[in-house]
DNA sequence: CATTTTAATGACCGGATCGTCATAAATGTG
DNA sequence: CACATTTATGACGATCCGGTCATTAAAATG
């Protein structure tokens, strides 16, 4: 009855499934990044993943859940790269640049998430099932520079700036303008890494400190 | 026939008219406002207003001419009034804080209108019918602020900062900070304005100046 | 007060879309 | 090859909502 080969702690059946999950998401991040969550339907969804509406219902729950889970693991692994390059060794300067580059990285990389996560995180604001999630989300991504801040303050590289704050300011910094990227506002004319960083550090740093970021 | 007494040019019907739809933009401001252009029903704005769905019919063409009449009268305003204090004489730091003040003041002022404004600009990247509008309304605002950048610029008290970037960069600040305030993210803990505008002069000052806009 | 004109109503239509379910295809089993 | 089990299907039910329209109420008119 179970001659389904295991393997790896897996029967050959868990792990097709989880390669149509897989194939579900992929289609399903196509969609909602063309569409927006509401306005995306599951049946484009089907039809880009190649199956029918009915057998998506094999694999989730619901519209919402299919949301989430493409959703939270972006971010999480967005946080996991934050993370990753905020405690390597360095000045202040050079984590905030390197956690710029992370998330223009990952707009690069993958623009439908972006989209998702610029438009959707407006509509939190009306309190639906996702506002308190997608809240805390928000906030963890703040949570990760904002030691950094607190740090940089200490060494007397920055001001004394209220660390989630200005935490909180630069994510945004970087969200907004990365929408005006995707608007199609800045084209090629400027830097624009380069010109968030600039603005950011010259308005946080340490009184007496020279322009050691701009490199 | 024509008995209807006529008021400033205008017979007491088309006074009534216009009453009655300046009603109904209110009732339509508070439902838009509470749960987004999508998922406002017309039911809802019309039991808000006292009336009928029907009636709405009777002053408005569609859902969408009600939000645009609301949302581009509103803007409109905000636009007169920046441009009214960025046109008074005084320092290029002076304008900018007087910029982020009629902000700030508009955001305490009403609220729903920056929650539309906020919420459903991140839409307008799926290009509905609006995304055009919406992009020439949000340039229109950045080119106010353009030109009073560029004469900092000139007359030395700005480095050399691109002035439509900046001016979006500096809208998307507030915009971002408004939003955070909506969620209730920041309380009283620290005085926003003025948080804002330092990390934004900092950013952008003259290499040589000192903090004069610190009052 | 009778009549005409305007304003208001809410039941209804049409289209869209989420999620279901009886049925069918595919796959595995003996 | 017959049978069982898993996977897939897409028509369908249910709901929602923007917009319409025949009908009713109100207001103006003479």
């Amino acid at each position: 009855m179970v001659s389904l080969m295991p393997v790896e702690g897996k029967t050959r059946r868990e792990v097709l499934t989880e390669f149509r999950r897989a194939e579900i998401l992929a289609a399903a991040r196509k969609v909602f990044a063309a569409r927006g969550f509401r306005a995306a339907t599951l049946e484009e969804v089907a039809v880009e993943a190649g199956l029918a509406k009915g057998t998506l219902y094999l694999y989730f729950d619901s519209k919402e859940e299919m949301f989430w889970a493409i959703f939270r693991g972006r971010v999480a692994e967005m946080h996991r790269r934050l993370q990753a390059v905020l405690s390597e060794p360095g000045g202040t300067a050079d984590k905030i640049r390197a956690g710029l580059r992370v998330r223009f990285e990952l707009l690069r990389e993958d623009q439908d998430f972006m989209r998702i996560y610029l438009t959707e995180f407006g509509q939190c604001i009306y309190g639906g099932p996702w506002a308190k999630e997608f809240r805390k989300l928000h906030l963890a991504g703040a949570r990760l520079l904002a030691p950094v801040l607190e740090e940089g303050i200490r060494r007397g590289e920055l001001r004394a700036v209220p660390p989630l704050e200005t935490a909180l300011a630069l994510m945004d910094l970087v969200k907004s303008t990365v929408s005006l990227k995707l608007l199609g506002m800045h084209e090629n004319r400027i830097d624009v890494e380069q010109f968030i960083f600039d603005l950011f550090w010259r308005g946080v740093r340490a009184e007496g400190a020279a322009a050691e970021g701009g490199q």
